[in-house]
DNA sequence: TAAAGCATGTAACCGGTTACATGATTAA
DNA sequence: TTAATCATGTAACCGGTTACATGCTTTA
């Protein structure tokens, strides 16, 4: 099956949730999507302008009062029927995430126990760091009375953060102690 | 601080543990180390003949009866040194996977909540399928009785795969009952 | 007046994949 | 004899990042 570019289909998605310029995009991905995907202006300003050509989107300038003028963008009804194929389309394969961190440890047979400790710590504190935010982003999107048709779907995404990265957490504790208890032997 | 082509360390890393052919490693690698790592041919070549320019690996041609000529390569001192100077410093950034399930789910809001629990469906059973293959590769390590000193660290990286995988099955599960939920209301 | 935020864009680069090319040996 | 396995390699391509360029407005 042929190789699909996702990032196109992102920006799609974003023209439906409200997001109508570059920027906002950005702003957006940035905030609330980045764990998840994340995206570049370089990526973003070709995109929209390949959606305009291909029909799937419409751009409309509008100059702003004390602001920079912006091109907005709205998606087509073939932009949207585009969309709404991609995702019924199946997950084809599941993600592989490259980790340095498994990377060192699979080759540490030769490190020192308690500078192969430190790295777990160091990835440890790291995990709870991100656990905060996603839990941090959680509670405001909760908070927030405007009860938006598409926050039950993000908190969704949110709670696959949330239970990954605290079985992550876990693994870390364990790990430190199998160790440790390796180097006693 | 500067960006950095793990790549190499990895190579570098194959070459410690009795990998010295490229064709062994890209075996190695699909078999073994692909729940966190994968690379192609179109890199391995290139980076150990990279490897070898910059004294970090040697290579020795040999000819085998039956078989093809190969090359084998070998880490130097300053190798194995590059390498453990790698394997000390501590993860700048967590990975971040990009998920395109995530990306749909994000999405899903005009979605047939029937159409997406079968996206959940489908991508609980490849989790499934991959907890199943890591749990084959750790029985195996396990009952080969021949206990090599990296066994220990290739189950820790096994059982990060076991646990995550563990997790997001999890997700699933709970995720399909609140889209029910969802559409009850 | 300087920094920060709003706003759009591109060219160079880089890591990585895919497809292709080659060729020997061995087992079905 | 054909497929599978062993073995090495490259060129084209692609997705994505980074650095750079521009310019306006608002706030400190």
């Amino acid at each position: 099956m042929a190789k699909e570019n996702y990032t196109q289909y992102a920006i799609l998605g974003l023209l439906t949730t409200g997001y109508h310029t570059g920027y906002a995009m950005k702003q957006m991905i940035d905030g609330s999507l980045n764990h998840f995907w994340k995206i570049s202006y370089g990526q973003i300003y070709p995109t929209l302008k390949r959606l305009v050509e291909q029909g799937f989107a419409e751009v409309k300038l509008s100059s702003q009062e004390g602001k920079p003028d912006k091109k907005e963008y709205f998606i087509t009804p073939t932009g949207e029927e585009t969309l709404r194929n991609w995702l019924q389309q199946p997950i084809q394969e599941l993600p592989i995430e490259k980790n340095d961190l498994l990377l060192k440890l699979f080759f540490s047979r030769h490190q020192d126990t308690y500078n192969t400790i430190d790295l777990l710590d160091t990835y440890h504190s790291k995990l709870s760091e991100r656990y905060n935010t996603y839990a941090g982003i959680k509670e405001m999107i909760l908070s927030d009375l405007c009860d938006q048709g598409d926050t039950p779907f993000w908190i969704i995404t949110l709670d696959y953060g949330l239970c990954t990265t605290e079985a992550a957490m876990d693994w870390c504790v364990k790990t430190k102690e199998t160790l440790l208890n390796l180097k006693e032997e």
